[in-house]
DNA sequence: AATTCTTTCAACCGCGCTTTG
DNA sequence: CCAAAGCGCGGTTGAAAGAAT
């Protein structure tokens, strides 16, 4: 068992509040919380081995686990299962959880199904710790317009080119690699496609397709498939690419930078006061900024944009400096002007 | 070296839905 | 059909590790 950071709640075999049926359970069977010991994960291993999963509660009893059914299942499902992947999150991973998550929103179970191995609780403590840090730092709430549309014209954007270039220095490369797990991995799930990914950001909208280098074929490292929704609202733009995309198969992760923002995408309760506002009067953030329009209409080179700091492509943690302080400064710059 | 601050992430909580008897 | 039990999901917590001072 590799090293565990972080503490969780801490050990102890205290008296819980009445109500919830484990609670009870705990209450009167004097059941551990907390951290899970080698012992006990042993034991849940070798009872999940010998008699599958099932129901939880039973499983825990019947393991000798003094344990709630619920955090056994947890346990296993969060870290003791064989297929689970821990580790750095992928800048694909990255990619199609920004893809996702703009698509269903805090919908974690639903877009862990989409990567293989990873958690709805990973994924979840990945959009906390890494994509809302970045909101703070632009002082925008996560939910947005303009955070989103960040993410969707410069963030994502960026992280493709972080693809590509990486898959172009080779599959060694450390932002290719799968994440570097750090548990056992099947096959069946650590293989996947990224089969026609990105071949062209439509920046524009109406068929303005920012030609991105031909990708060195990111599907190459990856065998096996994993199905997505084929029927997205969400598309790529272009007749080759959806074309090229419709390998029954194979994984085709497509995000368009303006793909219906107004639909699928942005479909947020529209009772939410940080929620984009028409507003006819003055240019939103997201026109001035973020929006294709606002970008190449005031002259500014997206490209320059994305390339103003080349250590962003660098080494480094493949799963953090998203943003640069450059490029916080840039966008900070742009909110003052604009609002 | 010691202390404080920040970040990470495993684990828990509560709610609602589903299954079971 | 109903009540209880079981399950799954999204949100939250807090201990530990690492970074900064």
């Amino acid at each position: 068992m590799d090293h565990v950071k972080g503490g969780g709640r801490g050990v102890c075999n205290q008296q819980l509040t009445s109500g919830e049926e484990d609670d009870m359970m705990m209450t009167m069977m004097d059941l551990r919380r907390g951290p899970w010991t080698v012992e006990e994960d042993f034991t849940l291993i070798n009872y999940i081995a010998h008699h599958g999963e099932g129901r939880w509660n039973s499983l825990a009893r019947c393991a000798g686990l003094k344990r709630t059914g619920k955090s056994c299942r947890l346990r296993w499902l969060n870290y003791l299962r064989p297929d689970v992947r821990r580790g750095n999150i992928t800048l694909e991973e990255q990619l199609l959880i920004l893809e996702l998550h703009s698509r269903w929103g805090n919908r974690w179970s639903k877009i862990a199904q989409h990567l293989p191995g990873r958690t709805d609780n990973e994924i979840k403590n990945y959009w906390r710790t890494r994509v809302q840090k970045h909101a703070k730092q632009l002082k925008c709430d996560v939910n947005s317009k303009q955070f989103k549309d960040t993410m969707r014209y410069l963030w994502m954007p960026r992280l493709v080119e972080r693809i590509q270039a990486a898959a172009a220095a080779g599959p060694n490369s450390s932002t290719t690699a799968m994440a570097t797990t750090t548990t056992a991995t099947t096959t069946s799930n650590s293989n996947y496609q990224f089969n026609n990914m990105i071949n062209n950001v439509d920046i524009i909208g109406s068929g303005q397709v920012m030609q991105l280098p031909q990708p060195n074929n990111l599907s190459s490292h990856y065998g096996g498939g994993v199905q997505m929704n084929p029927s997205s609202s969400t598309s790529l733009i272009t007749p080759e690419n959806s074309s090229t995309a419709a390998s029954s198969d194979s994984f085709t992760a497509q995000f368009s930078p303006v793909s219906d923002l107004t639909t699928d995408c942005y479909n947020y309760p529209v009772n939410n006061q940080d929620y984009y506002q028409p507003n006819t009067n003055q240019l939103s953030y997201g026109e001035t900024l973020t929006s294709p329009t606002g970008y190449f209409n005031q002259g500014l080179d997206f490209q320059v944009v994305m390339d103003q700091n080349n250590t962003w492509m660098d080494g480094g943690d493949v799963s953090d400096n998203l943003w640069n302080a450059e490029d916080v400064w840039f966008l900070q710059q742009q909110l003052n002007n604009n609002i």
